[in-house]
DNA sequence: TACCCATTGGTCAGAGATAGTCAACAAGCC
DNA sequence: GGCTTGTTGACTATCTCTGACCAATGGGTA
């Protein structure tokens, strides 16, 4: 079954060949495709997802674009496996602290690193509801592992 | 992609060198980019505020001219600065950005952390209502930005 | 000195150019 | 039919650029 999404999903990735990352215009793709400009971002937020192993990072107005960054996931399959599996849709301070410490003791990240990360994920700093909080939590945390996994090779 | 604003920044700072000051004519300018003058303020404003390390200067009337000053910054001074002033109450992604990119190139942090801290105050990452999103912001980063003040006599 | 006015920069609202979000509808697949 | 996935359009958010109008400076002239 081949649909215009599974199109632009192709047309994305031929792109980006072997490149770390590739630059669209939202508009002129949905030209080309005849289709939608929000159906960019559907292909994106269902093909280019950062469980996928992309990050998406974009800027509106004159001479806005959309860039796809990719996440070497054969380097990086631990911090992957944490996004992915193990942080579920909420976590508590105490366990995101743990997890920041192993990444520490494993030299994932230094000393600085694992400090930004702990003052970024702690109860006093996220201001919700107590399960908001851990939801909250894991947002943030996962969204710096995504960017610990993906940022080496590119500049950002 | 880039664009006129884009342009004219790099052209600033192509002048500017290694210097710590540089002097414009904004009308000349604008004839050279065959804009409007105001195109210039608008390049100053986004490119050259003070959060991004500047200090604009002006004079009306014949003779009149812009200044650029490039601010040179203690680290911990900047941080508290920051902490206590530069980031009020609520703070929108784009200038949390602007924040981090210059405590990079002020070396205050290493492209690493730049990531991880760019991470946790995306929009993507926050999930909450727009304004709640801009408070929520602020918090993490000011909470960062005393982690990276206080780094150094906290346990690891 | 007092005033005029040419010259130069400042401000701001609005238009234009992009991209994002979301709810509703459509198409496929049990 | 009901669930999942795909598609769209209306509305929103953000970034860029311009022009009309405002403000300041300094030289010229009465």
């Amino acid at each position: 079954m081949s649909v215009l999404s599974d199109h632009i999903e192709a047309f994305i990735k031929a792109s980006m060949g072997d490149l770390p990352q590739v630059e669209l215009c939202r508009q002129a793709l949905a030209a080309q495709f005849h289709c939608a400009p929000s159906q960019i971002n559907y292909v994106l937020a269902t093909r280019f997802a950062p469980d996928l192993g992309y990050v998406i990072q974009s800027k509106r107005g004159g001479g806005g674009y959309i860039r796809i960054l990719r996440i070497n996931i054969d380097k990086e399959a631990y911090l992957m496996a944490l996004i992915s599996q193990g942080i579920g849709e909420a976590i508590r301070e105490s366990q995101a602290r743990a997890l920041i410490d192993r990444l520490y003791e494993r030299e994932v990240i230094q000393g600085q690193e694992a400090r930004l990360m702990r003052a970024a994920v702690a109860d006093q700093t996220l201001k919700a509801a107590c399960h908001e909080k851990d939801i909250l939590r894991a947002a943030v945390l996962k969204s710096m592992l995504l960017a610990l996994a993906g940022g080496a090779e590119v500049e950002v």
